[in-house]
DNA sequence: ACCTGAACACCGTTCAAGT
DNA sequence: ACCTGAACACCGTTCAAGT
């Protein structure tokens, strides 16, 4: 009875055209968004993968839905090294590690910040999950940091992702200013860290 | 002789149709701009103007010559405010007051902040002389705070501009955000100050 | 069940033809 | 000198027709 339709109303696994299809979309949307950003041309995509518009749209029924699989992995895992950081490092060197790691990476995907905003309040994106989960483990950071008294506590987990998203942004911008991620990052690093109190 | 070709080889002025063109173009932008961002539509721009395409490029020959004629006067105002700031106000109140003003009228055009970055290292960008006019005066109110010893003086002019620059960016993401533009821009500007040393 | 590719409504940009 | 609008090469999205 091997790959005959499942009598218990579940959805059926892919065909096995379909489900190499769907793969050699995914593989030819990870070379666009290398080379384009996030905003690559679906046209182009479906060319790549030598499939028809109509197969991308069937697999992904839109952009969300595509880069979902290529950022949601990134999220997941951004959201694991933010577990694993709380877990092995004081709070104030797990949360400026994890800024630092966050927007390492990010230089990898232009566009990322635009889509990342997007997702934000649209509960309907396919990123929006992944997303959250992702920037509830960078909230615990923060958290953790104010408890110990590092941070000052009139910020909370939407400034930080704001700030953090807009460096990111910032820094694919122009060349000349990636170069200063770090010192960018540390300028508003620094400057969430609680102003120290005045003398004796 | 009136309206008669110049003889001494300068350019002619504009023939009034001409003239008149220009001004529909400028006013169609305008309101294009407002709804739609700086990204608006040409097409749009001239359907609204009532010219064909060619005309518009005629007198426009890219998008930036076009966003030069609207932004360049913004750029302009934001200059001598930085220069009337400079001669009323401590360097400290100056330069809080300039970045306050710069992001809140930064919100009336959507996209600016992308076509600010774009032109930062454009030279041949319309819109390069008066940015780079306005983003000196804006260096130069901070340098008289560091020199007041009010700022960290590990900050220079591009750090300051790409961090006003990058909220402006965040906070026409999403409406949750404008609505914090004040406080992220404190939350930079605060981290900015310089951290008072330790007690005696 | 899945795929294809043409069709539609848009772009930005260029350019021959008109006045 | 200036204008028009069609032409070209692209988009994203949808959908009838095929297997």
């Amino acid at each position: 009875m091997t790959g005959t339709p499942a009598a218990d109303g579940r959805p059926h696994a892919l065909r096995a055209d379909a489900q190499r299809n769907r793969a050699r979309i995914l593989d030819a949307a990870r070379t666009a968004v290398d080379e384009q950003g996030t905003q690559a041309s679906l046209r182009d995509i479906a060319r790549r993968a030598g499939v028809g518009m109509g197969t991308l749209y069937r697999h992904f029924p839109d952009r969300e839905a595509l880069l979902e699989e290529l950022l949601g992995q990134r999220f997941d895992l951004l959201a694991g090294r933010a577990a694993a950081l709380e877990a092995s490092r004081s709070p104030e060197d797990a949360l400026v590690e994890w800024l630092g790691e966050f927007t390492a990476g990010a230089g990898a995907y232009r566009g990322l910040a635009a889509s990342m905003m997007a997702t934000l309040n649209d509960e309907s994106s396919s990123l929006h999950a992944s997303c959250l989960a992702m920037r509830q483990a960078a909230t615990r950071l923060l958290s953790n940091a104010q408890d110990a008294g590092h941070i000052r506590s009139d910020a909370d987990g939407t400034d930080l992702f704001a700030l953090v998203n807009a460096v990111t942004w910032i820094v694919d911008q122009a060349p000349s200013i990636a170069a200063r991620r770090q010192h960018l990052l540390s300028l508003i690093v620094d400057g969430l860290k609680r102003q120290p109190a005045a003398g004796p």
